[in-house]
DNA sequence: CAACCTGAGTAAAGTTGCTTGACTCGTCTG
DNA sequence: CAGACGAGTCAAGCAACTTTACTCAGGTTG
């Protein structure tokens, strides 16, 4: 351990957050570089939720860890620029559920596609084992400090 | 591995998110039961940079990755609430110094009492060497996707 | 079956934490 | 001594939310 080093002096939540901002600002750098400039990393979390079959803004304000008018904000912006749908709801009421586009879809297929290519880039870093073992003390750390329930993903401060 | 369990299957990004986000939330959870309900984030990094003999606000700015005029705010925020005081720069012009009141380097060192007991508490769950392998490999990742300097740690969406 | 309650969604205004643009004021330089 | 430079400030703008206050559709109940 060289002493001139301030990575390693530096404290856990500090490593924890210059290694999650440098890796989504790279991730949102090269999906930006595919030309989806009108996305912010909300709207990658928004399409998660919705990928398998939609759900009501309200549901997805749930997931989101905002209010439903946020969350109605957001769809609105989505569907501006045609990432999502608003269609029928089975359930009846004023529900209406919010789909996304073939758009939406082909957006995931790429943001799938750089995220594996950032992953393994980091892999071929870290080593396989590295990557491993660094995955698994992560998911580790988070079973520990969540409930069984995994808290909504917010922004950081 | 269980199928069960999203957090073997999730993307190290999103381990990454949660684990920052999950320690970081339970570190200002500790620090506002300790009487610093006042204090975000920002303003413990402002605290670092401000640690050793103080800056002026313009030099704050570059190292919290703000404007000046932010970093003013921030400082006046402060200045109001007694954790630092602007004084006479030996360097002349108009620039004035920032410096730490006694009230913030106590609670720097209830800071970083907190941030020792959280870690030492993760050290318990991961163990000893899961915790020193897990710096280790945060550190390497960081180096890898930064240059020589570190960037400073913004918000991150 | 009418009155009520609940839950989804919307509308409008307020808040926060920044930014951009446009200055003022000391000092240094040619 | 004119002008440039850099620190700091004032004011307005903006994004991404929140809070408050509604409307509307449908089940629930006395």
């Amino acid at each position: 351990m060289s002493d001139e080093d301030p990575l390693e002096h530096a404290e856990l939540t500090f490593l924890l957050g210059m290694a999650f901002q440098l890796t989504l600002t790279e991730f949102v750098r090269r999906v930006e570089a595919e030309g989806y400039g009108d996305l912010r990393p909300v709207h990658g979390f928004a399409f998660q939720v919705l990928r398998h079959g939609g759900a009501t803004s309200t549901e997805l304000a749930a997931r989101l860890g905002v209010t439903k008018q946020a969350a109605g904000q957001i769809v609105a912006y989505l569907e501006e620029r045609g990432y999502v749908r608003r269609v029928e709801h089975a359930g009846g009421g004023r529900r209406r559920l919010v789909v996304l586009t073939d758009r939406a879809h082909e957006h995931l297929a790429v943001a799938g596609r750089t995220m594996h290519g950032l992953e393994r880039q980091i892999g071929e870093e870290l080593g396989e084992e590295g990557l491993a073992s660094l995955r698994g003390q992560l998911a580790e750390l988070v079973r520990g400090l969540s409930g069984p329930e995994l808290p909504p993903l917010r922004p950081v401060w």
